[in-house]
DNA sequence: TATTGTAAGTTTGTCGACAATCTGATTATC
DNA sequence: GATAATCAGATTGTCGACAAACTTACAATA
């Protein structure tokens, strides 16, 4: 039939002749996994929810053999638990988990900010605009009150650094710790809320990687999750509170309002 | 049958009464996914390995559903590719994975250290006690020649500090990791090598762990990390070896010979 | 009345089988 | 002689079925 990818001869003529992307075709697996993430994330499957094998795999238009394979790559992700012979249940995050997650993603997250710094001035510049589009999903997300529009840009936005952050391990990482960040919400409270202070935080995020201090933003970072986790936990405003409100008052550097990153209107 | 564990009715007397631990049975999937690990870690499945899911199901005395699941798992921890079609395959590093995974472990270690050092006095005790015995097991198995056992306690001494780092999911992290270590060096060479460095090295890391010099302690981790890079890509001794020398060459704030922290001989 | 024993029903865990697909080699053709 | 087409073999991906195990409800007993 059509010529193995390895070969492609006599097609000379276009450009990047012999470097073609291999085709990935996903599995049934890979399918009904991404579907139950989906699922996990929108809150159709709240955490807690428990589900029988054979109802689920009716719905998704499966059998049981994939879906139970898939059930596992998503234990091993830590999203979904097993329980002995009562089918699959989505994790219910506990007040330790909420910690747990977001002390990681402190770790992880300034870090990844240095390494995005330290990309050449094109790509940087392409993670800022993509950053800058996230930002203003979020502000008219917050303008419509859709505290569901806020959180999926929220979530969009720190996977744009996971995703440029250079590390395939670290992106695979984060992406499953802002799913789990979805699940902390959802163990939290019954319901979306809209967040205000989300927008101010963000546009703080991308003025100090434009500023190209990288200290700030990890600064900036640190804080905004500690703040999450007291919001999570319905705690009171800890010693951060004042820290926080210290550094988004700071003049930043060197002062650059978000229209002048021109962001593209595209996204 | 038996009460239920939510019950224990009717057995006060003894001490700890409605507190038992849970039971917990490991079903199949479970163990063929860790009998799997182990064959990956000791070496048997060496990396590039293609197995056919049918023979591979019989020598594990299984069927082939209970087998794919457990491959799923090995999947999303990144140790097993599935190519389509053709069963599985033992994961093979790339140079670039060697320096990915190599450099997450120098973002993990440094901080597990830290958070080691602010446990209660007992427990801190009790970690330096147990690295101190593999750090003795290191250096039995460098007398020994015997790279494997040396190899061994290595990854043992690393999974201490990823057991008491006082993070679930950073420890699930690390060990997996370190797993993928251990597919570093398989990867890179023929069969194992004794490497001399190894036991000065660990030797200075409880040494800084019990100066409390967490700084030193990081330090030192980086070191090491990049210096095993190094070695694993064949590298030349770049500018961060005279960095190392440095390091291990200079007195320790509070100097404590590995014997005053009085090992268990039992382990 | 509280607790234990019993039984039915449901769901999982596992296995065997079938068909689609891919690989590899062989043959035919330019 | 090299390339393309064909074909047989083997293996995966998927499904259906069966048996074991667990849950829940109910009845019996102290």
């Amino acid at each position: 039939m059509a010529t193995r990818s390895s070969g492609l001869s006599g097609l000379e003529g276009g450009r990047q002749v012999g470097r073609l992307a291999p085709v990935r075709r996903a599995s049934t697996v890979d399918l009904i996994a991404e579907r139950l993430r989906e699922a996990v994330v929108d809150g159709s499957l709240p955490p807690g929810t428990v589900l029988g094998e054979a109802e689920l795999a009716y719905q998704l238009g499966v059998s049981r053999g994939p879906l139970r394979e898939a059930m596992q790559r998503l234990t091993a992700e830590g999203l979904l638990v097993i329980p002995r012979r009562r089918g699959l249940a989505v994790r219910t995050m506990t007040a330790d988990d909420v910690r747990d997650v977001h002390w990681l993603r402190a770790q992880i997250e300034p870090e990844l900010g240095r390494r995005i710094l330290t990309l050449p001035a094109p790509e940087r510049r392409t993670v800022l605009a993509e950053l800058g589009a996230e930002v203003k999903r979020m502000q008219r997300a917050l303008k419509k009150d859709d505290a569901r529009a806020l959180g999926d840009a929220y979530l969009d936005f720190h996977r744009v650094l996971a995703v440029w952050g250079g590390s395939m391990r670290l992106a695979r990482m984060l992406g499953t710790l802002l799913i789990e960040t979805r699940l902390c919400t959802f163990s939290m409270f019954e319901h979306f809320e809209v967040h205000r202070d989300l927008v101010p935080e963000h546009v703080a995020f991308v003025e100090a990687l434009a500023a190209d201090d990288g200290e700030r933003f990890a600064a900036l970072v640190r804080v905004h999750l500690e703040a999450e986790v007291r919001r999570l936990l319905a705690e009171p405003e800890g010693p951060g509170k004042g820290e926080a409100d210290r550094l988004l008052a700071e003049t930043p550097d060197e002062p650059q309002p978000l229209d002048r990153l021109d962001l593209p209107e595209g996204l």
